[in-house]
DNA sequence: GCCAAATGTCGCTATGGTGGTTACACACTG
DNA sequence: CAGTGTGTAACCACCATAGCGACATTTGGC
C-alpha cells in the first residue's frame, strides 16, 4: 500500500499557512484551498499542533498559525507528525521457530529495512515548507 | 500507513527457496514457515513467478523453485512485484484550482517524493536475497 | 489408464485503516 | 452575552489486505 494522502495534505497546509503571513486561517478556509471537510483540516492541524509545528487561536478572528518559520519545518518532522510507525509491515502471525529461516527471517531483514527507511526519511529531512513553497511560486510563474 | 507484509514474506519465501538446494518446494511446506495459509503463499508465488523470480512445477513432487541465482535477485524486485504503485498517495479530491497553493502543490511535491521514493529504492536495490540468507546463517549461529 | 499430488485461481469473509460527515462542548473576542 | 471558531468524539462508507475453502488442471508414479 501507499503512504495516506495524509502528508501530502498536511504539506499543504503548512504551505497555505506560511502564505497567508501572519494572520490566523480557519479551518474553513484551508478545507476550501484542500477540497475536503473542515474536520479533516482540523483532525491534521491537531496533529501538527502536537508536534509542534503548528498553534492555533480561539475564538473570534481565530485559526491556525505555524510555529516556526517554515524555513525551519522539514517534510520528515511533518511525516512523522502525521503518519507515524513503521514504513515496513513485518508477518502478521510470526513465522514458524522451528524453522531455521523462519525464526531469523525477521531479525535478519531488520537493519535492511530500517536503512531502507532511513534513506527516505533523509530526503524528506532535505525539504522544509519555505522550499515547498518557493517551487509553488515557481510553478505559478512558468504556468 | 506502511508498506504491506507481502513484501517480507515474499523475501521470506524466496530465502526459503534457496535454502531448498534446487529441490521444488510445495506451497504447504513454505506456508509452515511463514505461518499462513498455502493459497497465500500461491497468490504471492503467483505475483513473484509474474515477474520471473521463481518458476512452478506442477504435478506430483512439483513446487516452486527460484528462477534465477539468489545472487541476482535483488530485494528491489521482489518489493517491485508484489507492492507495485506509488509510495505516496496524493489528495483523495483535487485541490482547489483557485487558490495558488491548491493548484500548484501537487506539481511542486512531485520531484521531493520521487526522489525520496528512489531512495528507498535504491537501498532495496542493494540487498540480494543471497545476502538475506547470510544474515539468516549469522543469526542462526549467533543464537 | 488411473490415482494422488500439487499448482493456479476464484469467491467469500473478516478486519483494519482512512477519510467524510455531523454534532457538540469549550474557549476566546468584542 | 452573543458570535465565531477550535478540539474532539461518534458514526459511516469505502477499500485493501489476508485468511480460508473450493475446484479445475496438470503432472508423475503405479
Amino acid at each position: 500500500m501507499s503512504i495516506s494522502s495524509r502528508f501530502v495534505v498536511a504539506v499543504h497546509i503548512l504551505t497555505l499557512l506560511e502564505t497567508s503571513g501572519g494572520k490566523p486561517t480557519t479551518s474553513d478556509w484551508i478545507a476550501g484551498s484542500v477540497n475536503t471537510n473542515p474536520a479533516v483540516v482540523r483532525r491534521l492541524l491537531s496533529m501538527l499542533a502536537k508536534a509542534d509545528l503548528t498553534t492555533s487561536q480561539l475564538g473570534t478572528g481565530g485559526g491556525a498559525l505555524l510555529a516556526r518559520p517554515a524555513s525551519d519545518i522539514t517534510l520528515l518532522e511533518v511525516y512523522r507528525a502525521v503518519d507515524e510507525g513503521e514504513l515496513f509491515a513485518l508477518h502478521n502471525e510470526a513465522p514458524n521457530p522451528a524453522c531455521p529461516v523462519g525464526r531469523n527471517i525477521q531479525a535478519a531483514l531488520q537493519d535492511t529495512l530500517t536503512s531502507a527507511q532511513r534513506a527516505l526519511e533523509a530526503e524528506l529531512s532535505h525539504q522544509t515548507i519555505a522550499g515547498v513553497l518557493a517551487k509553488v511560486v515557481a510553478c505559478e510563474e512558468t504556468a
